[in-house]
DNA sequence: CTGAAAGCGCTAACAG
DNA sequence: CTGTTAGCGCTTTCAG
């Protein structure tokens, strides 16, 4: 089908391996005459010859792939996060096999499957699947296959934004504005800890503010009843702080359908501080996590993971901050 | 490393190729006695063994992957998108390699490139980057790799939306309202036709109606750019067709910036008729396309090339439709 | 009913 | 300086 090595060395007249060599090693590391040298690369470039990765991966161990799963990728900070994987793994030379689960704990273990049957070079986890129990749990760790999380873990190596600078800043500022009731919106479906929402609590105790406790479905439609159900019953915060931007819009649109106007009536902080965040009506104030620092962060570690199988299991960690803007 | 095919032949005392029948082939076609039969799936077990995409895809000559190249993900009309290609892929038995090209011309053809060096089995080309004359486009067609478009194309097999019924829809029911100057703001950067304005203009045509164009980039800075030197200028639309939700969110916040109100001083209808337009403030109405239909078809059509290479290339249209939500 | 052997396209030693 | 050889892990004939 395709044009393979023996086809230019057939041609040429020499073997496929010094083929290989000549295409593959640097010019200077490869003794040939430079008659031959030529002759292959016109040779190469005439038949159009791409190299096979596959066949490339077989023989190296390799496959040069990562695998990133994702629980979903319609949120604005969820299609940032993956477009930033595949900038990182580029940079470093990696090609990246995507699957998303759809928040599915069943589905995220399927895909995790898939991802060893392709013999990915090292995983990216978006979702929090793993749990110790699981066949790919004892897979991945007895076998060490390179993974890193996104998010905070004990178990594995994992990149993970350290909300509590975001949230210092955010209760010093809403606290300055004269806000004191504070509510916090999430969703508690993953059976995961949430430590985003320990970082608020820590920090809230630090201020000697309280802090009720909202609970929804992570999708806009939930949000947006949890926002209506509010609006109509609730007198207790007067600022809301909402565990995405994603789920904080859902939210605002059920103020609205009730009237409600933010910030005039409830201010709203979101999470994450994604660029969309700008574009909403109001623009949504947001406790950003410093994306691209902590996806490069990520990548870089997963790969030097790979390269040494024996590198501690690291935590990169990145700093959130506030970002002001209409909503509170 | 991993556990291979002789391992399993070994410890069970048969060959590699037994074990290989007996693991994939359906259990009435290979004749085995039961006790052996039982003892590999035993020892495969065992052994946590996991079969090699790889090694598979070299003697098959098929990856079952997918390259799916995308312009981009972070509106929720191209993350839809890419959710919906690896649904159905995966529904398919096929993996996808994702890229994304950040709308660049160069690096769209880079990815083709690195898509093809990686074997993929088809190609679904999300950013319309083909165009003869280049490399790659001479490779694709000499090759017959089997790829489809997701948009018009005279020379690829390809999916589209059909915009002419939904603009219809729109326009009849904007007349309706009292609707007559028609605005349609799009992005001219790709350098390819436009179709959804074609349509646009061609059904504005059989509505007696004036088209008056805008173009900016497309990402939501512009937009909203825009929006605010429409506020400030403009005397001309009393309602503005924008070419995707993800525009129209920019484009309306421009607007707002200048105190104007969607829809009291300035209809809006966005395209693609995405979820994330539902929760919008206002919701955004607009002219909607079936994507799960759409990628289902173009899933669909590049499995079929893929498996016949001479199936001739097919084109599959989708209609749209009309969503009226709050903007209009 | 099962085993042996060849080969997918490429790389890496080691000979010549 | 270049060629030969031996695999990587799997599938697929073809013998036995």
């Amino acid at each position: 089908m395709a044009v393979t090595l023996a086809d230019i060395a057939d041609r040429v007249g020499v073997t496929q391996a010094t083929v290989s060599m000549v295409l593959n090693k640097a010019p200077s590391s490869v003794r040939i005459s430079e008659r031959t040298r030529q002759k292959i690369f016109q040779v190469a470039e005439e038949l159009n010859y791409t190299p096979s990765f596959v066949a490339r991966s077989l023989v190296k161990g390799r496959t040069f792939t990562l695998g990133l799963l994702m629980g979903g990728i319609e949120s604005a900070h969820h299609a940032e996060v993956t477009t930033l994987v595949l900038e990182e793994a580029e940079a470093c030379g990696y090609r990246v096999l995507l699957a998303v689960t759809e928040w599915s704990h069943e589905k995220e273990l399927e895909c995790l499957d898939m991802l060893v049957h392709h013999r990915v070079d090292g995983i990216l986890l978006g979702s929090h699947a793993l749990r110790s129990g699981t066949r790919q749990y004892e897979y991945i760790t007895s076998q060490h296959v390179p993974i890193v999380l996104l998010g905070y873990s004990e178990e594995f190596a994992c990149a993970y934004s350290d909300w509590k600078p975001g949230m210092t800043q955010t209760l010093d500022f809403l606290t300055k504005k004269g806000y004191s009731r504070i509510g916090y919106l999430h969703s508690d479906t993953s059976g995961f800890t949430d430590f985003k929402q320990m970082d608020l609590k820590e920090v809230c105790q630090r201020f000697g503010l309280a802090l009720k406790q909202y609970t929804c479905e992570p999708n806009q439609a939930d949000c947006a009843r949890c926002g209506r159900q509010f609006a109509r019953t609730d007198q207790g915060p007067d600022v809301m702080i909402v565990q995405s931007d994603f789920m904080a819009t859902g939210f605002m649109r059920g103020l609205y359908d009730q009237g409600l106007q933010v910030p005039r009536d409830l201010a709203v902080v979101g999470c994450d501080g994604t660029n969309a965040g700008e574009f909403f009506v109001p623009p949504i104030t947001s406790i950003a996590q410093d994306c691209r620092v902590l996806i490069k962060g990520a990548v870089e570690l997963l790969v030097e993971m790979i390269g040494n199988r024996n590198v501690p299991k690291r935590k990169v960690s990145v700093a959130t901050r506030l970002i002001v803007r209409g909503s509170a």
